[in-house]
DNA sequence: CAAAATCATTTGTATGTACAAAAGAAGCCA
DNA sequence: TGGCTTCTTTTGTACATACAAATGATTTTG
C-alpha cells in the first residue's frame, strides 16, 4: 500500500515514521559494501573528518543521544575501526588505519546514496524537501 | 544544536531521522494520558473502528512490518485492551470492553497531537508539508 | 581547601522495529 | 487425491535508539 493511501496518510507520527523507514531502507543498501550502517557509517565519517572529536559533540551533529552514540562506537571498536582515548572528563575518537584506508569506500557509498534518492526524488526538488524538513525538525521544541 | 546546523542537516537520511526522532517523542507526549505508545494507539484506534480487522490489514495501514504487528498485538492483548480469535489461516482482532470504554480517552489523545503540532507549525503549511512527505515517501521503492 | 555542584561519558535496561525462518491453513493441479 | 505452492501469522533473533542512573573528573563555592 501506498503512504498516501493509508488511513493515516494524513497523520505526522505515522508519515514522518513511514518515510524515516523507507528512507532507512534505501540507505542501508547504499552502506552495504561496506558493512555498516548508516548511523555507524556517518559517524565513522565525522569520526575520519575530525580527528579526536569528542562524543558529545558527534551526539550533538548526529542528534542522537549520547548513551547511542557510545553505543555505536563500541561497535566501531570492535570492529578496529577507531580507537578511544580517555584524558580526565573528555574522550577522544580517533579513525584507525584502517577506517583511513577505508575512506575512498565510504564516500563512494555515501554519493551512492545521494546519487540515488538524487535521481528517484528529484534532484532540486528533493533538496528544498530536505531543507524544509530541517525546518520543520527545529520548530519541534526539545 | 538545529536540525539545520548540524553537518549533516543536507543529507535525506540525517534529517527524516531527526524529524522522527522529533516527531515520537511529541507524539508520546500526547498519548501518555493513555500510557500507551503512539504505535499501540494507532494500531488500537484501527481495530476499534474496525473491529475484526486481521494483522496483515493493520500491517498494511500502518506501513508495519507483520513481525511487528504481531508486537504490538500481544503487548494490547496483556493489557486486555484486545482480544485475537484464530479461524483457519486468517486472525481477528477485536477491541475488548475496556478498550471500548477508553475510546474518547484516545480521541482526545489524538486531537491533542494534532492540535499541538498545528500549532507548533502551523496548520496549513503542515497539513501541506505531510502530504509532501507521503508523496515522497511513495517514490521511494519498496 | 573540602564539599557540593556540574559536566562528559558509560552502563543497565527497555522499547520499537525488522528480517528470516517456521508454522498452519487453504487452494491448485496433475 | 496427494503433493506443491501460496498466503497469513507467529517466533527467534538482532539492532538502533533512548531514558535513567552510575561513574569519574573538573569546577565552583562557602
Amino acid at each position: 500500500m501506498k503512504t498516501s493511501e493509508s488511513k493515516y496518510c494524513k497523520c505526522l507520527y505515522f508519515t514522518t515514521n513511514a518515510l524515516a523507514r523507507k528512507v532507512e531502507k534505501l540507505a542501508l543498501e547504499s552502506w552495504k559494501p561496506v558493512d555498516l550502517s548508516p548511523s555507524h557509517a556517518y559517524l565513522l565519517l565525522m569520526v575520519l573528518e575530525e580527528p579526536g572529536t569528542q562524543p558529545g559533540c558527534i551526539a550533538n551533529h548526529l542528534q542522537l543521544s549520547p548513551s547511542t552514540v557510545t553505543r555505536l562506537i563500541e561497535k566501531l571498536e570492535e570492529r578496529k575501526l577507531v580507537t578511544r582515548t580517555t584524558e580526565g572528563k573528555q574522550t577522544n575518537v580517533y579513525p584507525s588505519d584502517t577506517a583511513i584506508a577505508l575512506l575512498p569506500k565510504l564516500k563512494e557509498c555515501s554519493e551512492h546514496f545521494y546519487n540515488n534518492y538524487s535521481t528517484i526524488l528529484g534532484g532540486d526538488e528533493c533538496c528544498q524537501f530536505i531543507s524544509n524538513m530541517s525546518l520543520v525538525a527545529d520548530k519541534i521544541p526539545v
